[in-house]
DNA sequence: TTAAACACTTAGCACTCCTACT
DNA sequence: AGTAGGAGTGCTAAGTGTTTAA
């Protein structure tokens, strides 16, 4: 056991060295040609895909009409396993002579491993019926709630002068606060779970919150059209200041972005408006931008009490809309205003960029809500779509949006009951990857010369998801979205063989733009039946075709659940994320390190997964800003410090040439100014590097997603770390469960 | 059997808010 | 008190994977 993950260990931070690179790579390559290249190369793989891509599919032929029997059984011979893997082989194969036999996958199940439920502090006996307890339990948080605002008014009616004693009132009310929010807090997971595909008993929520309606524009603002004002009709002019509002941005200039936007004003356009406005060059949105502009700076420049007024009414909205009740609790709602109108930015080169995302109305929107509980009321002189009561589902509403045709949602906060239950779930069917990876691994490494050419290239699609954790890459339907790809849906042209490259023998160079169009760019060393197959599969191909042109996500994950219940391919990244914290945490921190080096070391272990992950971000703008001024503070404590020393220095002399005591106390005082000095230096140093290494690397998504809370509790509570250096208030709130359940000896 | 519909998680960006500094 | 810049938050697009319908 622990070799393996030693084995894997050894694996990861190799790549954390590619990887690094790699982002090196891609800032030195901004500049120079690669970015042409790159752009030439997906321009050619367009006119591929238009051209040959759809009609004819480039199969790779099966194994058996290329190769003699004998030759894979030769294949074998000369090509040690990966060494990852080799130690394995023998149990493995024992393991898979014997069918899965029903009881194992019984206990691979999710539910059984979930902890049993304890109920540490239930309100009273276990025979209690249920509602029953539920209800005192909602009593009981009236009666607090009043008294925590009576408590909560004191203070304000006595603001006037703060005394001592007022201060250390707030902050006894503030503990207090704390505390009673702690036993307040819906201990869900101390509860039983609903049978199955039940996601609620009951549902009470006020709808959505709709956006304002659009206000025409005053006559002082007007839109010109070959230089003669125009007034617009209130339609036509809403998706003119749309765009108007957007001229600072560089994607205002885009083709596409243009005759989108162009075609979908059209459509709003009056025929008169139509019949006249015919050349998007000829429109002047000067005005009507200058005047965004002017609101803008306007609401910057708003008064202390303007801007408590304003956030006082976004409270009262938030209070009124954005909780429910679900099961005699009040949870957060995560979304509860419905999406205003706009022009559509999709990320990357998405083809429908610029056309317009229509106004919802109610009479778009699908309720549901528990059937015994009160139905919102749609906004006056309107109705919805239908009100359903469907609680086999977690949303609240949802409307159809009219760029892609996709159903967008209205769902509970991330800590709510129904969000953290799935959360939890997640990690527990990853946790159960860990008990039986080492045999999948064995398995896919065997099918790396099966016959049969669909099981070859699910065994390398599966080799590249779990030691790349790539995402699946589900097929999407061209000119619709954004050209980028997964595990998958990989094409030729997207990687690039290398017998030798860097030292390292059979590297496969990754390149394609991946979910949110971030781009991939990796090199890897495989094994030599993964790049032999490679070399296949790519054979007779355009670099337009598809790599694995015979698998996809629905049999590749199809052949995963038959591995284990609940595998799917993005369990691997949730796997391999949450494994590489623990294995980094153990790797990089010690117990006698400070709390500040153990953050940082927890900061690096996070680093490797997001790297891992490929979790990137734009540098933040003012970034050489902001490292050029952390370096002239180095720079200004670093003459400080040789000042000191110096100081130091002359200081040691004079007490040792005279002897006087008082010159031996001075000589201690500069002694430890120099030692604060360093301290600092080493402190500011430290940031910078930490920056520096974070620059184009986004740490918040794994957290988020991908690490099991429970594996950084663990640490803490080890380290002796507070668990507010790595979880904010949102996340504590989000990992509630992780941090109440965790003992410090929790493994993953 | 395939495609579309559906439900839900994951993702980066832009804004706002807060805090540590001057 | 004012400000820079980092942390936190809201937003919504873009994925994954299951279910339903044709």
């Amino acid at each position: 056991m622990g070799s393996e993950n030693d084995a894997k260990g050894d694996a990861k931070t190799k790549q954390k060295g590619t990887t690094l690179k790699r982002l090196s790579d891609r800032k030195s390559s901004a500049s120079g040609g690669d970015v042409m290249k790159n752009s030439l190369k997906s321009a050619k793989s367009k006119e591929k895909k238009s051209s040959a891509g759809s009609s004819k599919k480039v199969k790779t032929p099966e194994v058996e009409s290329l190769e003699p029997v004998s030759s894979s059984s030769d294949l074998v011979k000369s090509e040690p396993l990966d060494q990852d893997f080799t130690a394995k082989k023998k149990g493995l194969k024992r393991k898979r002579v014997k069918e899965e036999p029903a009881e194992e996958a019984a206990q691979l199940a999710v539910s059984s491993t979930l902890p049993v439920q304890r109920r540490k502090r239930h309100l009273s006996g276990e025979e209690e019926d249920e509602g029953e307890a539920e209800k005192r339990k909602a009593q009981k948080k009236r009666e607090k709630k009043t008294v925590k605002k009576e408590e909560g008014e004191h203070p304000v009616s006595k603001r006037a002068k703060k005394t001592r004693e007022e201060i250390e009132e707030a902050r006894r009310l503030k503990i207090k606060k704390k505390e009673e929010e702690e036993q307040n807090r819906w201990r869900w997971w101390e509860e039983e779970k609903y049978e199955d595909g039940v996601k609620w008993k009951f549902l009470e929520h006020k709808g959505p919150y709709f956006p304002p309606e659009y206000q025409p524009l005053p006559d002082s603002v007007n839109f010109f059209y070959k230089g003669e004002k125009v007034k617009l009709s209130p339609a036509a002019e809403e998706v003119a200041v749309f765009f108007a509002q957007m001229l600072d941005h560089e994607y205002t200039t885009k083709k596409v972005f243009r005759e989108n936007f162009f075609k979908d004003w059209r459509k709003e356009m009056t025929p008169d408006e139509r019949s006249l406005i015919k050349d998007l060059e000829k429109c002047d949105f000067s005005e009507i931008h200058a005047m965004h502009k002017a609101k803008v700076e306007a609401r910057k420049n708003l008064s202390k009490e303007e801007k408590r007024a304003l956030k006082e009414a976004n409270q009262k909205i938030v209070d009124e809309y954005g909780y429910c009740l679900l099961d005699h609790h009040r949870e957060r709602i995560g979304n509860f205003k419905i999406e205003p109108p706009g022009l559509f930015r999709g990320r990357g080169e998405h083809p429908k960029q610029g056309m317009l995302k229509k106004r919802i109305q109610p009479e778009d929107v699908i309720i549901n809500c528990g059937k015994d509980s009160s139905t919102p009321l749609p906004p006056a002189g309107h109705r919805w779509k239908e009100v359903r009561h469907d609680n086999t589902v977690t949303w609240l509403a949802s409307w159809t949006e009219n760029i892609q045709g996709s159903i967008k949602y209205i769902m509970l906060n991330a800590n709510s009951k129904l969000k953290g239950e799935k959360d939890w779930e997640k990690y527990e069917v990853a946790r159960k990857l860990k008990s039986c990876v080492e045999s999948i691994r064995n398995e896919y490494l065997q099918d790396l010369r099966s016959r049969q050419m669909v099981t070859r290239q699910r065994a390398v699609a599966l080799y590249f998801i779990d030691k790349l954790a790539l995402r699946a890459g589900n097929e999407k339907e061209e000119g619709e979205t954004a050209d980028t790809v997964g595990c998958c849906s990989l094409r030729v042209e997207h990687i690039t063989l290398h017998e030798q490259l860097d030292g390292n023998e059979c590297v496969v160079e990754f390149d394609f733009l991946g979910k949110d169009s971030i781009r991939y760019y990796n090199k890897v060393p495989v094994i030599k039946k993964v790049f032999k197959n490679l070399k296949l599969f790519m054979e007779n191909k355009e670099p337009g075709d598809e790599l694995f042109d015979r698998l996809n996500t629905a049999l590749l994950n199809k052949h995963l659940s038959s591995l284990m219940p609940g595998l799917t391919a993005k369990v691997f990244r949730t796997y391999n994320a949450s494994i590489t914290l623990q294995q980094q945490l153990k790797e990089l921190t010690n117990k006698s390190d400070n709390v500040a080096e153990k953050l940082l070391s927890y900061n690096r272990a996070n680093r490797a997964v997001a790297i891992l992950c490929n979790h990137q971000r734009a540098a933040p703008k003012t970034f050489e800003q902001s490292m050029a001024n952390l370096q002239a503070k180095i720079d200004a404590r670093k003459e400080q410090l040789a000042l000191a020393k110096t100081e130091l220095k002359q200081a040691k002399k004079e007490a040792k040439s005279k002897g006087d005591p008082k010159l031996q106390s001075l000589v201690e005082r500069k002694k430890a100014a120099v030692k604060r000095c360093e301290e600092q230096l080493l402190k500011m140093e430290v940031q910078a590097t930490d920056r520096e290494e974070n620059k184009q690397i986004a740490l918040g998504t794994s957290k988020l997603n991908y690490l099991d809370p429970r594996i950084s509790v663990a640490w803490c509570k080890n380290m002796d770390v507070p668990i507010e250096k790595i979880y904010n208030k949102t996340q504590r709130e989000k990992f509630a469960w992780a941090i109440d359940m965790t003992e410090a000896d929790f493994e993953f």
